[in-house]
DNA sequence: GAACAACAATACACCAGTGTATGGAGATTT
DNA sequence: AAATCTCCATACACTGGTGTATTGTTGTTC
């Protein structure tokens, strides 16, 4: 009877009955997505997933288009702010680099969930205009700061640009490779291992 | 009125009229495929494009399920066999190496439909087993194709493993992050040149 | 406690797409 | 020239999805 339930209960994820918000509609959407891309991003699922009916998303969003749109602008902020804490304290350059790449590459592969929604978005990029651009100005932002992270290995700046993008593009494609397959934690273990090695100029010239 | 129709016509691709082969239907499924990824590939949609209504589509295919894995499969073969012609002809192993990159980034960033449909595949493989399986499979071979040539930079078959592996995934993740974008072609000369120079050992010590 | 606001259910009209059954029209065979 | 094979059209039943309009049920506020 007495029903405790909150007054406005903000950001409550799936608990037996409470008023659901725009962030909890969204967040839901980031598991359809992350399953099945953003062509498996429907309504009608979604609001069986919530325990609720259509009724619900229409009072909170004005269409599809609008939960997409919110979805993909929510993406972008995240990814945006989340870079201003990546910054490295290591002492010397090889420690630091090695703290880059596995930020990058062994603890991006533990958070799949994660990784899935930006594989997702960057498919989604192939066919939609909007997703393209936050898609290109994330990847800027990334590579932007990898240039700062990457100053102490080189004081050529284009040489600079040069490494970061390389290595930028193969933690996305080792991503896109190797995540889910089997032994992929060791797989990217070395991978990481061979890039900071090959980053550092060093190499096994038997 | 005498209306020159080719008794078998194999693969005419779409003139004004002919029967369409299963491999036609193969050919547009590529569009589509290419274009909007497996989700966007109907087979309504797909008969409009071609001319004809379903019920030709349902001669050649028992159903899009029919359609989906046939696709899959001849995507499979033909890149396990085009494999058998990547044969770099070089002198030393510089020109090789800089052949073999050359062949994997700004020779496959031109044919950029074939590269839109290889990441739809890999879209797809997150979401279908069977895809991954031969994602799986083509990923494989490619690698090991990859370390046959890098055996001439190393003797230890470890290291010629984890940089082919290396070189494969910062291709494919160049793909992913730079084709379709503004000045790619550049950016993708670039990328391959530093590859070569990282694989080669060099290093820019100023 | 009445009014209002926030959230959700119900019912409706409306596509777009699949799959099947059946009926042609052209060419090929006999 | 009749039968047959190949390929395509037509019509139908069905499913799953969108969006809208209306009503219902809470909780909050005055």
């Amino acid at each position: 009877m007495t029903d405790t339930r909150q007054p406005r209960s903000t950001s409550r994820k799936t608990p037996e009955k409470a008023q659901l918000t725009r962030d909890d509609w969204l967040d839901a959407a980031a598991g359809e997505v992350a399953a099945g891309g953003f062509s498996h991003l429907r309504v009608l699922t979604l609001s069986k997933k919530l325990g609720v009916t259509r009724g619900s998303f229409y009072w909170h969003f004005k269409d599809h288009e609008d939960l997409v749109v919110s979805f993909l602008d929510r993406w972008r902020d995240r990814r945006l702010h989340e870079l201003q804490y990546w910054r490295p304290q290591g002492g010397d350059v090889e420690t630091e680099l090695r703290q880059i790449l596995e930020l990058l590459l062994t603890d991006a592969s533990r958070n799949i969930r994660r990784l899935q929604v930006e594989l997702a978005v960057r498919d989604f990029a192939r066919r939609n205009d909007y997703a393209a651009e936050l898609v290109t100005e994330v990847d800027e932002a990334r590579i932007n700061q990898n240039c700062e992270l990457y100053q102490r290995l080189s004081s050529d700046p284009q040489r600079i640009r040069d490494l970061a993008l390389l290595m930028y593009v193969a933690t996305i494609g080792s991503q896109v490779v190797l995540t889910g397959k089997k032994g992929d934690a060791e797989t990217i273990r070395r991978v990481e291992d061979l890039m900071a090695r090959l980053a550092l100029g060093q190499r096994d010239d038997d």
